[in-house]
DNA sequence: CACATACCCATTGACGCCCATATAATCCCA
DNA sequence: TGGGATTATATGGGCGTCAATGGGTATGTG
């Protein structure tokens, strides 16, 4: 399976490691399977983590645009020098660094949601809250939930 | 990973030497991992640097300017002409040249932000500020930021 | 000789690597 | 199919290594 699926709860210990669930490890590609890379959430106070490979393809298509642009200084900007990469363990931990945790609000337990192509770790209270609400919002809407899961390929 | 991500903030000592965050040094091709190049950032109080085999990269987008506009000679100008080049010492450290620090308005601290394939050097609170600057204009114009981020595969 | 720069060595703190344990999941065999 | 044995995952902690930083000395160029 290289989708990130489910959601789990890990502690952070005190040298602030935190396991990356064993199946979201198992997401990453086979090349890289040592090092993710981290940023802030544009829509909530979360931390969004991928492979590395997802980073490469968004410095392609940054890359692709007017080099003297305002744009281009933005793009480039905002996302590398927002993003970190981090390196994980034999053990399978890593550490998230301080100004994402506080950005999330996470102390002593990270919250990990799987997002598919990618997932987000949460404070775990904020982080239950989301799915919730954002599950009732979908429901309200009576969006095209059943669309999406009863389309076929 | 061969590319320049996040952001570093380093200490400039008393014979101005600075740190070239660990990162950033393998960032560079193993054949030239001992020195970069230095250039007035044209949009920017700050000092941009890469590798020296990205100098073919930007000679190659100057050259698709139209080579009768205003804009080639300036570009052409104002970077080649303001390029230095500086070697990287055993320890990592190199030397911004007077010029350069105090175009950028350095003094004691430098902050480094990766840009993918180049990065930037700023006096650390008016980088963090240029930043803030940066995202908050994309997340206005959320237009292309989406397609950027969340385009899959 | 004065200044700048490169090389060498030292210190500190952070991080990676290794080993250990407990709980949970899986397997194997009678 | 039950139960013990094996493996995997999450977690804790010791310790060596490396990155960032400071400083002393040699080399060099005007």
């Amino acid at each position: 399976m290289d989708l990130f699926v489910s959601k789990f709860f890990n502690k952070i210990d005190k040298k602030g490691r935190v396991s990356l669930p064993s199946s979201f490890r198992n997401a990453l590609p086979k090349a890289n399977r040592n090092e993710i890379i981290l940023y802030k959430s544009i829509k909530s106070p979360s931390i969004e983590g991928c492979g590395v490979g997802r980073l490469k393809e968004i410095a392609k298509r940054i890359n692709n645009l007017d080099f003297f642009s305002e744009d281009y200084d933005d793009f480039s900007t905002s996302i590398f020098s927002e993003i970190v990469t981090t390196n994980i363990d034999k053990e399978g931990r890593f550490l998230i660094p301080e100004e994402l945790k506080s950005y999330a609000g996470i102390k002593t337990e990270a919250a990990f949601f799987g997002q598919g192509h990618f997932f987000q770790i949460w404070e775990p209270a904020q982080g239950l809250k989301n799915t919730e609400v954002s599950r009732k919002r979908l429901l309200e809407e009576k969006k095209s939930l059943r669309i999406i899961l009863t389309q076929q390929k």
